[in-house]
DNA sequence: CGCGATTTGTGCACCTCTTCACAAGCGCCT
DNA sequence: AGGCGCTTGTGAAGAGGTGCACAAATCGCG
């Protein structure tokens, strides 16, 4: 992604703010850390220590020490985390105590589904328009929302401050939806289409793909399945590993 | 993950299957290939150079030889890939030779807009079945297929000999939907629910988790609002920026 | 038949991320 | 007060991934 500016360099005057500035790899997990200490909040644990959080999220508990030492964070040692000052933190850095408005374009199939889903609204986030091409699709209302012609984007680009757009087009709109999106001022874009976004710098895209998750785990079930078909034929001199192997933390994984 | 051994390199016996052992991230990346050389198939490409595919591809060309290079590949110094083989050697090396059936419990929002998506069927995957556990539910027919019972699962699974299992529930849900499908010998899930799952060794899961995508949007925009308000050099000026422009990489990132 | 243009395959250095292991800090109990 | 068990925070080692730069291989052409 980006290449990221060290602000060391020039003059900055005093560090106030202090931008963290954390690994990648960490920024992708403190949302499910955040997740997981909403549920554990829920729950009414009031602390709770890296290795109870880390099992929430699925992670080492090493790394989740060190991923929260990375953005300053507040334990006790001998105690834990405070669960509510630890989700506070968090939110802070990833932004979300403001609750950015999300513009959704292409409202089909998928679109539908992402328009009625309450896991944005929930998680720090409020779907302000969403639009279409198809004339048949505008004036549709979903979830109290009017669907509106794709041309109104600059208009409601500036009227709703929109901070991300997401793309649910078919992948021959997305690169012009993409532009226009880029047009209006969006700097993060999440796209549903399978092709590559170009984007100039500074706008930040990510990507779902469902196919490509499953040919991934396609090509795990090919390789266990020519493991357990063939044991160890000729000299292999490793060990045939009888039944599983690997021993490691399933879940997830990748991103990483 | 995982740990992998493999003699490597010299007497790789002759045409057999030779288990490639790829890394990890190279998995990751060979289904955007394989999607990249469909297009250039389909505008009628023959040959493609390592520059061209990994620009389709949106990556850098290095890498792109290198992960090819992981599974024997054949190209030709001073020519290019062969597009057509080149989707063979990847479709076999991901097992998509044979189309896996894939069922999907919760027919709901979003499991709706799966079962009617058609880039399931196009890259290599058959919807077998759908599964709800909501009687109302239960009978529909979506696309082809009618909503089954998740009692069903065990006789269904047997029947169509599931290889993936797709769950769209709400979280609650999700760990006894994983459990089950566990049971009946799924070794593969890939879960839409926002939550971890904890499922034996042997078993891949993948997560598709939309708010954490939005999440991590929300970090690098926070992060891009608290650099331009910093900078007191001249206005707001958002180009201009240090170093060249660069002309790039953008898309994807992370890690997946 | 040899030469130059082109492009692959890869050694290498660098970088990021992961994981272990342990000292330091904290609260509690005696 | 002091000791004890528990937990954090982190140094360091290792594993894995990335990208440069270049030698080797191949084609086309004169
Ligand atoms: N349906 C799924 O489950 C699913 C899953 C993964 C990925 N996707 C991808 O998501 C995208 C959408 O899928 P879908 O099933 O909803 O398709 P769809 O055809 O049902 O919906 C696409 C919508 O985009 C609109 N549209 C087309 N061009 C537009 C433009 N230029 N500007 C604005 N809107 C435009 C269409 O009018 C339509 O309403 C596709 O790229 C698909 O590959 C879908
Ligand atoms: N809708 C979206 O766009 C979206 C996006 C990302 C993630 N998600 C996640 O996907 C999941 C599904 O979302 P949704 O909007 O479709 O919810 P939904 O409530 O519309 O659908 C859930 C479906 O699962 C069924 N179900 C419940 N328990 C079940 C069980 N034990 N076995 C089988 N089926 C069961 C319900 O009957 C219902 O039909 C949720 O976890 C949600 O957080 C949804």
């Amino acid at each position: 992604m980006s290449q990221h500016r060290h602000p060391g360099a020039p003059g900055s005057a005093g560090a106030v703010p202090a931008l963290p500035d954390l690994p990648e790899a960490t920024v992708a997990r403190l949302p499910e850390y955040l997740r997981a200490l909403h549920n554990l909040a829920d729950a009414g644990h009031e602390t709770v220590s890296s290795e109870g959080l880390a099992a929430a999220a699925g992670v080492n508990s090493a790394k989740l020490r060190k991923d929260l030492s990375h953005l300053g964070s507040y334990g006790t040692r001998g105690v834990g985390y405070d669960v509510a000052l630890l989700i506070e933190q968090i939110e802070s850095v990833l932004g979300l105590t403001q609750r950015r408005a999300v513009a959704l374009v292409g409202v089909g199939n998928l679109g539908h589904a992402l328009a009625g889903y309450d896991g944005f609204a929930s998680r720090g986030f409020r779907i302000a328009a969403l639009f279409d091409a198809d004339p048949a699709r505008v004036g549709e209302e979903i979830n109290g929302l009017v669907v509106q012609h794709v041309d109104e984007l600059p208009r409601v680009a500036a009227e709703e401050s929109i901070a991300i757009g997401v793309i649910a087009t078919p992948a021959a709109a997305a690169q012009p939806v993409a532009d226009q999106l880029v047009a209006v001022g969006v700097t993060s874009i999440l796209n549903f289409a399978p092709c590559v976004l170009s984007v100039p710098e500074g706008v930040d895209v990510r990507k779902v793909d469902l196919a490509i998750e499953l040919q991934i785990l396609s090509f795990h079930e090919h390789r266990k399945a020519s493991l357990t078909a063939l044991p160890a034929t000729g000299g292999s001199a490793l060990t045939a590993l009888p039944g599983g192997l690997a021993a490691n933390d399933s879940q997830e994984a990748i991103g990483t």
